[in-house]
DNA sequence: GTAATATAGCTTTTT
DNA sequence: GCTATATTAC
């Protein structure tokens, strides 16, 4: 019982105030984890609830498993039966049990954004509908959108009467059943699905809803619609609902997320007890006190003051560069300077924030050069590259042949003469008779459509494969499948110098399929494949490693750092250009300060006068972030009256840009 | 019919 | 700067 003491006033009510339901509006640094952690304890040991019966819904895998290492100190071997995971994992468990119930053959697979990309352009082929006609990214985008709001096909023609609609209606439909006869879902079905599973099936509905006693919801701010069904269905049976989160650091709205999710809680469940965490353990005074002046210039909030009983700490810099090298520069000097000056202060305890991807580069050259440690999070990931997707194929293909998507993607790599003719045929064989591309692979084999040649060596080595893998390790299956197939041999046999690396990264994979095996040693193949399809940035970051952490401010959410530089604070980047022309300059300033309430001890904010995109180099105005933060808590040095001289010498740059050839 | 090579086109944030 | 498509070479 212990682990009540140590909380505060409000935390103890947020944790032991456990039956009906409950919004607790948690500020940033405010022990939100803490306070989940201690509630859920409470449940086990003093209210002696069943630990199977609390769902714990996180943003990221690893606060999942952070929850639950806590939990484990707390009560014991009781916390692995907790049921904690994102809305995704907790929805694909639901799908599986439905998957085996259904009695299906394969695996189910997810399709990630590449995967959806592909199989959009394949049925649009087939519909015959051209890229002009309607970009297939944007029938995608629709498509998720769509899925957020759980709008079906059908409902998708009748909401929106258009002609743009109607053919990214038409095509959404046959996308969707295609998935379907492929076993496969996106990420918008991982919630859709069960969510309309228990909207329709009172069955389900009872065993679900009946199981969870107690349902838990971190960052609440960021759920879209078809998320707040869900949860409104599983807690509806009990009712013992508890959201945490904070309107202020709802970051997610281009994906679809709904802050009204959070902000109308009260008034869609009656009697919701109300807690507001306004104490911040985290960072120091001015840190606080900066971050606060910015945020308060929203409009759209819920009344709420952090506050601190820490100390004032240093005054927030800012500091205007030259270029982004100057800017990686400053930050590399000002890491050594404190690494130098305190030998306690380690790598790992500085972190680079980002509003886009790219902005990482100049820092990652700068840090090679110098040889400071660093990873960079996002961005250019290890299961994007080329071999490594083409592998994966072939484990998905092999766990689920009947997903054509990635049977496809490995029919030909590496080459081995089926090129388009040979496809069509194959094609044509699948519509006819109704078959998936790999039921048609063998009856085109079987009934001997194909004399000789790549078609059924194709095939035959293919199920080769499948029949040997029964009983095989994963790692066993992977390696056999990668070398058998040639495609080993494939890398091998190009002597260029990327071939080397990939083969590098193709032992990489096999020896964390080996890793994965040590550790869950029951797992399948295809929950391999979901965990790694799964995934988030953040669920890559190891505070064990001694390493400078760049990542962009979005995969920052819930981490914190002593020390943070914010860099890229400039118009057009920060807030970036789209979100003032779309009116969402609010939710840019919800990242900024979620930015800034990251740093624990020092918070250097940084901006570029000259900027590359491309091969473009622009001048750049500094954020009216900057100019948003009260002056008491910034380090006083002369900021040059905005825009004035640097807008003249943009306007002056552009003249010349129209008459002087380059 | 298939494989290698040149060209255009895009870069906000992501489960 | 890097990937999907169009063109040409084999």
């Amino acid at each position: 019982m212990s682990f009540l003491k140590t909380l505060s006033k409000t935390q103890f009510d947020a944790a032991t105030h456990t039956e009906g339901p409950v919004l607790i509006v948690a500020g940033a640094g405010s022990g939100k984890t803490r306070v989940l952690t201690s509630r859920i304890a409470h449940l086990i040991i003093n209210k002696k609830v069943d630990p199977a019966n609390i769902l714990a819904v996180t943003f990221t895998n690893k606060a999942a498993h952070e929850i639950k290492e806590r939990l484990e100190k707390l009560v014991g071997a009781d916390a692995e039966k907790v049921i904690a995971g994102t809305f995704h994992t907790v929805g694909l468990r639901m799908l599986q049990e439905e998957h085996v119930r259904s009695g299906r053959k394969g695996a189910l697979t997810i399709y990630d954004e590449d995967d959806q990309h592909l199989l959009v352009k394949f049925v649009m082929s087939e519909l015959g509908i051209e890229e002009k006609e309607i970009p297939s990214k944007s029938v995608v985008w629709e498509i998720n959108l769509a899925k957020n709001d759980n709008i079906t096909p059908y409902k998708y023609l009748s909401v929106k009467g258009d002609a743009f609609s109607a053919i990214v209606a038409r095509i959404y439909g046959a996308y969707q059943k295609k998935l379907e006869t492929m076993g496969a879902v996106d990420f918008g079905d991982l919630i859709c699905r069960p969510m309309t599973l228990l909207a329709t099936d009172p069955d389900a509905l009872a065993r679900y809803s009946g199981r969870f006693r107690y349902v838990l919801v971190d960052e609440f701010q960021d759920t879209n619609k078809s998320q707040y069904e869900l949860t409104k269905l599983l807690a509806s049976t009990h009712k013992n609902l508890c959201a945490v989160g904070d309107p202020d650091q709802s970051i997610y709205g281009w994906r679809g997320a709904s802050i009204e999710n959070i902000l109308k809680f009260r008034e869609d469940y009656a009697g919701t007890k109300y807690v507001k965490l306004e104490q911040n353990y985290r960072s120091t005074r001015n840190i606080l006190g900066a971050a606060n002046s910015v945020i308060v210039k929203n409009e759209k909030r819920l009344e709420k003051t952090l506050w601190t009983g820490n100390p004032d700490g240093e005054k927030v810099s800012y500091e205007e560069c030259l270029n982004e090298y100057q800017e990686a520069r400053f930050v590399t000097t000002t890491i050594k300077k404190l690494i130098s000056i305190d030998p306690l202060i380690k790598f790992k305890d500085f972190t680079i924030l980002c509003r886009t991807n790219t902005q990482s580069r100049p820092f990652e050259e700068l840090f090679f050069e110098e040889s400071i440690p660093y990873k960079v999070l996002g961005g250019f990931k290890f299961f994007d590259r080329r071999e490594i997707k083409d592998a994966l194929a072939y484990l998905k293909a092999l766990a689920n042949p009947d997903d054509s998507l990635n049977f496809l993607r490995i029919v030909n790599v590496p080459p081995r003469g089926i090129g388009k003719a040979a496809l069509e045929k194959v094609h044509s064989i699948a519509n006819v008779h109704g078959l998936t591309l790999y039921e048609a692979f063998r009856k085109a084999a079987a009934d001997k459509a194909f004399s000789k040649g790549g078609v059924i060596d194709f095939i035959e080595s293919f199920e080769r494969l499948r029949h040997g893998s029964s009983g095989m390790g994963l790692h066993e299956i992977a390696s056999s499948a990668l070398y058998a197939s040639g495609y080993m041999a494939f890398w091998e046999a190009k002597k260029t110098e990327d071939a080397e690396e990939r083969l590098k990264n193709l032992e990489g994979l096999i020896s964390a399929i080996k890793n994965f095996e040590t550790s869950r040693p029951k797992a399948s193949l295809a929950d391999y494949l979901n965990l790694v399809a799964l995934m988030s940035d953040a669920d890559n970051y190891d505070e064990k490693n001694n390493r400078v952490t760049i990542m962009t401010i979005h995969s920052a959410k819930g981490l914190e750092f002593p020390f943070v530089f914010l860099v890229g604070m400039e118009e057009g980047l920060f807030p970036h250009k789209r979100s003032v022309d779309e009116g969402t300059i609010e939710e840019e300033r919800r990242l900024c300060y979620v930015g800034m309430t990251r740093a624990k001890r020092l918070l250097f904010l940084l901006s570029a006068k000259n900027r590359s995109a491309g091969k473009e180099t622009s001048l750049q105005i500094r954020s009216r972030f900057i100019d948003e933060i009260a002056p008491d808590f910034l380090k006083k040095k002369e900021l040059c009256p905005k825009g004035t001289a640097q807008e003249h010498i943009q306007a002056i740059k552009k003249l010349f840009a129209a008459t002087l050839p380059e």
